[in-house]
DNA sequence: GTCCCTATACTCGGATAGCAAGTGTCCGAGTATAGGCGG
DNA sequence: CCGCCTATACTCGGACACTTGCTATCCGAGTATAGGGAC
């Protein structure tokens, strides 16, 4: 089981974006360069993010990427759901109605308790991505990052939307 | 994201492995003939059961796979750790680390905010999975399985045994 | 009748191809901006 | 000086190669069994 890369780089964005001032939009080339990753890649998953309504995209010239709603309205969930697809990991292939032992599919009612406990399982992680926002991201952000940093993204962003 | 097929078809054979005498043991053929998938791929999952010692497997004629110890015993974190790996499914690639607002490695302490945050979704993931057990499997399943199915599976038992 | 030996058939185990999904890249369509021109 | 028009440069968006890891398979090593023979 692999989480796709996707999913780091497009919440690392999501905090950079809530830092944005509402009025300026960041391209996606700014993007990838703050984070040194391909940007042609980077797109793809910011699109993925456009299409879920969590941001949205301005074309043209000073156009770019800002958050569709503020920060705190945001779950990880969301973002993680909208790179990584909405289809769960565990997917029930109804082996048990193969083999010897089967019957016809309709005397088959549940789902089999396998399903229902990895269901549970993944519900569980679900539900605590959900808890989380981007804003949490961004106050526990400010508690443990290097002053030097800061300042240097700062500085950086000066420049970015200028 | 996709988890394994491998771990659906390992929890089923723990389950069937869950109801055969401790005297007998069940080769890893009849196991794929009765649910119904391929043998040889099969085989390499029960590889990796036997490997983290949830199963042991017996060489020879009238060998093949038993569970290691109680059903009660074996949660079901322990089949997927063992099919799928112990490596978590969110890796932090340490981009907050490159582009033109990183310092060098040394000045980061922590892990990031977003690293901690997935790290404690799949926690709970994790505790999920580690709350139940294959004797949980087997409670839940005599509840809800269809009793013709039940005598199906039981008699294709009594002659996988003999 | 009992014990031992041998040959057999069956088991697992790791090494080997094939394929799908994630990874990485590119170029084209569309738009807001900026500058120049006319009034 | 102001407004309009045009050309430009910049943006996103979807379509095209490549690599990693899951899927599927095979054959060889090892062992408990079963049968036969000797005592």
């Amino acid at each position: 089981m692999k989480l796709s890369d996707g999913v780091e780089w497009a919440l690392h964005c999501c905090t950079v974006l809530a830092l944005v001032p509402p009025e300026y939009a960041l391209p996606a080339a700014k993007l990838a360069e703050f984070h040194g990753v391909p940007a042609a890649y980077l797109a793809k998953h910011l699109q993925a993010l456009a299409r879920a309504g969590i941001v949205v995209s301005l074309p043209g010239a000073k156009g770019g990427y800002k958050l569709s709603r503020p920060a705190a309205e945001i779950t990880l969930l969301d973002v993680v759901l909208a790179v990584e697809g909405a289809t769960p990991a565990f997917r029930c292939t109804e082996i048990r109605q193969r083999g010897p032992a089967s019957l016809p599919a309709k005397e088959y009612g549940l789902p089999c308790s396998i399903t229902r406990a990895m269901g549970r399982a993944e519900q569980a992680w679900r539900e605590s991505l959900r808890s989380e926002t981007i804003a949490d991201l961004l106050t526990a952000l400010s508690h443990d990052i290097n002053p030097r940093a800061a300042m240097k993204a700062a500085t950086w962003m000066q420049e970015a939307l200028a």
